[in-house]
DNA sequence: TTGTATGCGTTATCAA
DNA sequence: TTGATAACGCATACAA
């Protein structure tokens, strides 16, 4: 049979409730008292039981809900997803919590999961690794007044936890680097407009031309309606007649489907992706990729879940985390010259 | 506030005991008092509390701990745990479970989250992932007599529940299938000879051997420390002196570090791994690999537990998951004839 | 500083 | 077929 406090009590000689506020460490309580009782902890090898907490304290199960988004492809082939949740799994096990997650085929099933997960009273807080425009999840949790942190920039940046790398700047950076290596003509491809991610990259790309007085051009700009290398390969094919010498793309995959049909035509420009997908390190040019720090992600996502749950006041309420721009081969072109500029 | 069974047992005058028969679907209830319940139920919203109700049934929370082995390098790399999580996932929600998990750093860690989550009556059972040929995580459940299931062939393989591939029928297979193709002196290539998996693998090949009368070499028999691409490259160097014209190895990881070394060298041998690892596809040859269907075995291993822990009686207590021999470049040379045979 | 009593939201037991 | 009421294991307000 399982130990419970009453046997520890009784062993202790001393009331479950002293026993209670001895594991809780609360202040009144006496050396002798603490002693007896953490000696009876250990001789009984007692563990308190979670569920019976948690029914006490007002549900606290200290459970986080992980919502992975539904593009099961997407979970499969990028690092951001999996680095995400062991940052998550790292934070939370030092703050003695614990996850629980389930891949969505759809949408719908998604925030079915929330509903479910949320209203049984299974977890205290939800994490949710990607962002919408129009985030039906968010919105659900915001009216039900349930604790949420979200991965990427919410629309309502005041009222939501949220943790993001900055992907304006990020973007605009690459395409200054691009531009002082000398390339001229630089294309971008991104995918699946709503998600607020792929706008900031946009208007970063943007920015980068515009302080560096390039005419943005509409016709070389492409979006896609997902990530994948075939839409790639489209995007490239139209580009390459465009006549650009260099592309930027919002995800590694897109970026694989460029350099494969930029081979293909026997081309060589430049091209950027964006996650530092371990399969692009493979791509003959190895491609150049921006790090979005995923485990950093994850990480400050859980922190912050977790500090604004147990401490009601002045939080943090939001982090930015860094990028890092890691350049291969697909960025090195001895045929661009500096002197271009 | 939140709308709890007295509620209920308020808006359809009832008592909450009735409540919670109509909500469990006892049979001894008449149809009038079950509508009235079941009208209240939906007028108010009413989700039964998880938590509640666990503490209640005797502490079934309806969570499954998964346990991640600690090679954090292959959790990134191998698709075998991503997959095998995506059927879990699959599993459990169409048993309406729930599932826990956490990365562990090493061994000590990993065991110390099982003592934790079985402990404080987290879960209901545990998945394990991954089995050695003595491990501690399957004598510590066994002794605690905590219902669990592995992934991998136990060494108790009746008083444990597990799923496994038949790893010695698809490494006998393979080599089999090299044999055929005329390949005549067949290197190997493991790495932890403590996993049953490489084990069996390993006595696959051997059974290739003899039963086509080829000598067993010990002397091109490789045996590493760990999965990854460096180990593989070391063991093709010292292969390729030993003048194999072939090697088939236990891992995709291990793979890429062949492929890579063979290249250098300006060799041409046929390579084999195991996982299919998405990279394998970009390798130069194309890797060819034995699908272990990750997704399944994870898929099995959730039913197998789900199954036991709610019907004592009469289940499976293990499940063999088929593989694919997936062939690509890397055993498709022009230069072997069949007519060797 | 410690003990008593009550409640958390269910399910289970026992009567009715 | 239903209703009262006692667990489930713990935390906590209140009393001592």
């Amino acid at each position: 049979m399982k130990v419970t406090i009453k046997d520890v009590a009784k062993e202790a000689k001393v009331a479950t409730s002293t026993v209670s506020r001895v594991l809780s460490n609360s202040p009144r309580i006496s050396q002798d008292t603490k002693d007896r009782v953490n000696e009876a902890v250990r001789k009984l090898n007692y563990k308190p039981n979670a569920i019976a907490r948690s029914l006490a304290s007002k549900s606290r199960t200290r459970i986080i809900g992980v919502v992975l988004p539904e593009e099961a492809s997407d979970i499969l082939s990028n690092p951001f997803f999996i680095n995400a949740m062991k940052g998550i799994s790292e934070c939370v096990q030092r703050k003695n919590y614990y996850i629980t997650y389930a891949f969505s085929e759809n949408k719908e099933k998604e925030i079915e999961h929330i509903k479910d997960i949320t209203n049984i009273n299974l977890v205290d807080g939800v994490i949710l690794l990607r962002v919408d425009t129009n985030d039906k999840n968010i919105e659900y949790l915001k009216n039900a007044n349930f604790p949420f942190v979200v991965i990427g920039r919410p629309k309502d940046t005041k009222n939501t936890l949220w943790v993001d790398n900055d992907n304006f700047s990020a973007m605009e950076n690459v395409v200054f680097n691009l531009i002082e290596k000398g390339y001229k003509r630089i294309g971008f491809v991104g995918a699946i407009k709503e998600l607020n991610m792929s706008f900031d990259r946009l208007n970063g790309y943007k920015s980068a031309l515009e302080k560096n007085n390039i005419k943005y051009d509409e016709s070389i700009v492409v979006n896609k309606n997902s990530f994948n290398e075939e839409e790639g390969k489209e995007a490239c094919k139209y580009l390459l007649e465009k006549n650009v010498d260099a592309i930027v793309t919002t995800d590694d995959l897109l970026a694989f489907g460029v350099i494969d049909e930029m081979n293909n035509k026997n081309k060589e420009i430049a091209v950027v992706g964006f996650n530092n997908n371990k399969i692009g390190e493979y791509k003959t040019p190895s491609l150049s990729s921006v790090d979005i720090n995923s485990f950093e992600l994850g990480y400050k996502a859980a922190k912050l879940l977790v500090d604004n749950l147990e401490n009601t006041e002045n939080c943090k309420t939001n982090y930015i985390i860094n990028t890092n721009f890691i350049e291969r081969d697909s960025t090195k072109h001895k045929n661009i010259k500096k002197t271009y500029l």
